[in-house]
DNA sequence: ATAGGGTTATCC
DNA sequence: GGATAACCCTAT
């Protein structure tokens, strides 16, 4: 009863191969994360490209089994026990990596860690379909074409992708993990959920706070943009990203102020735009400052997707 | 997060 | 039923 084996593409396959040319073998990880990659790995978990390079270069050698070539290993390694040249294990070894490809192996990249406007890298369907429900949080549940619609708009997505997303819907609600109403999906409960609720209770607090500020006087078309921001904001769940907003809404209210404060001399529409894009900046900003990792997901997709409606980019 | 041993599904 | 590929488990 367990979930189908998923055989890879020869597209995956290659852009395994192009990943560990880039980045090297065994920065799984990296190469997930990398644009280039995502956007056909997408459904493929760190773990799952270390399994499917280690089958990769068994079979592109004399051996033909992971058996065989772990056996051969074993020997060669016995053997280097006794042998007085070390060297002879590891040329056998490396030519192994470069008979399957042009293998580089990984530089230090100065890089700083970007968060691009581009689509974020994932590994599984079934996580993408839990963050989609997720953020959806329609209390009925979300149909198969709004769960699409949510993960096309967050990732890049393959041709096939509402065929697998049907399959995986179909699967994770025979194994329970989704309740399946009327053609809408929703979590299934969980004890963790009641935890949950006490977070939302506490954020309402925030959410009061805020709403005061925001009823000061301000007919700028820009400011009712920002607001439409805000409410967005208002409705996050986790405790985290609460904080993270309210913090965002701080630096956005300063980032305002100066911004219209532009708006006596610069034409309004003008000033509109600045204003927005001040606003992005401040948001971002405040989550570049932040431990990001410890803000949900949704929060993290709409923040970008207020971004890149910004045109702003990281 | 990764490596490597172990397990299961699928194909012949 | 064995070989292989995909998936799982666990130590580091």
């Amino acid at each position: 009863m367990g979930a189908p084996k998923q055989k890879w593409t020869a597209e995956e396959e290659f852009a395994l191969k192009a990943g560990v040319a880039k980045h090297g073998s065994g920065n799984w990880r990296t190469i997930l994360r990398d644009p280039e990659f995502s956007g056909i790995l997408f459904l493929r978990s760190n773990v799952d490209l270390k399994d499917k390079w280690r089958n990769m270069r068994v079979t592109a050698n004399g051996w033909g089994s992971r058996e065989k070539a772990r056996v051969a290993l074993k020997k060669s390694r016995a053997i280097l026990k006794h042998d007085d040249n070390p060297l002879s294990l590891s040329t056998e070894v490396e030519s192994v990596d470069d008979e399957l490809i042009d293998y580089k192996p990984p530089e230090i990249s100065s890089e700083i860690v970007q968060i691009t406007g581009s689509k974020r890298p994932v590994s599984k369907m079934e996580d993408l379909i839990i963050e989609a429900i997720t953020c959806l949080k329609d209390p009925k549940g979300s149909n198969k074409t709004a769960i699409a619609i949510y993960i096309e708009d967050q990732h890049l997505t393959p041709p096939d992708f509402k065929r697998l997303l049907s399959v995986k819907l179909k699967e994770m609600t025979g194994e329970g993990k989704l309740i399946k109403v009327k053609r809408k999906y929703r979590m299934a409960p969980s004890p963790a959920m009641v935890e949950g609720r006490k977070l939302k209770a506490s954020h309402l607090e925030v959410r009061q706070k805020e709403t005061s500020k925001e009823d000061r006087d301000d007919k700028s078309i820009a400011k009712l943009q920002v607001d439409a921001e805000l409410a967005w904001m208002r409705n996050m769940t986790a405790q985290e990203a609460a904080a993270a907003a309210a913090q965002a809404i701080a630096e956005a209210e300063k980032a305002m102020a100066e911004a219209e404060e532009a708006t006596r001399e610069a034409e309004a529409a003008e000033a509109d735009a600045a204003a927005a894009q001040a606003f992005a900046e401040a948001a971002m900003l405040t989550l570049k400052n932040r431990n990001t990792t410890k803000l949900s997901e949704c929060s993290m997709n709409k923040f970008i997707q207020i971004a890149q409606g910004h045109r702003y980019h990281l």
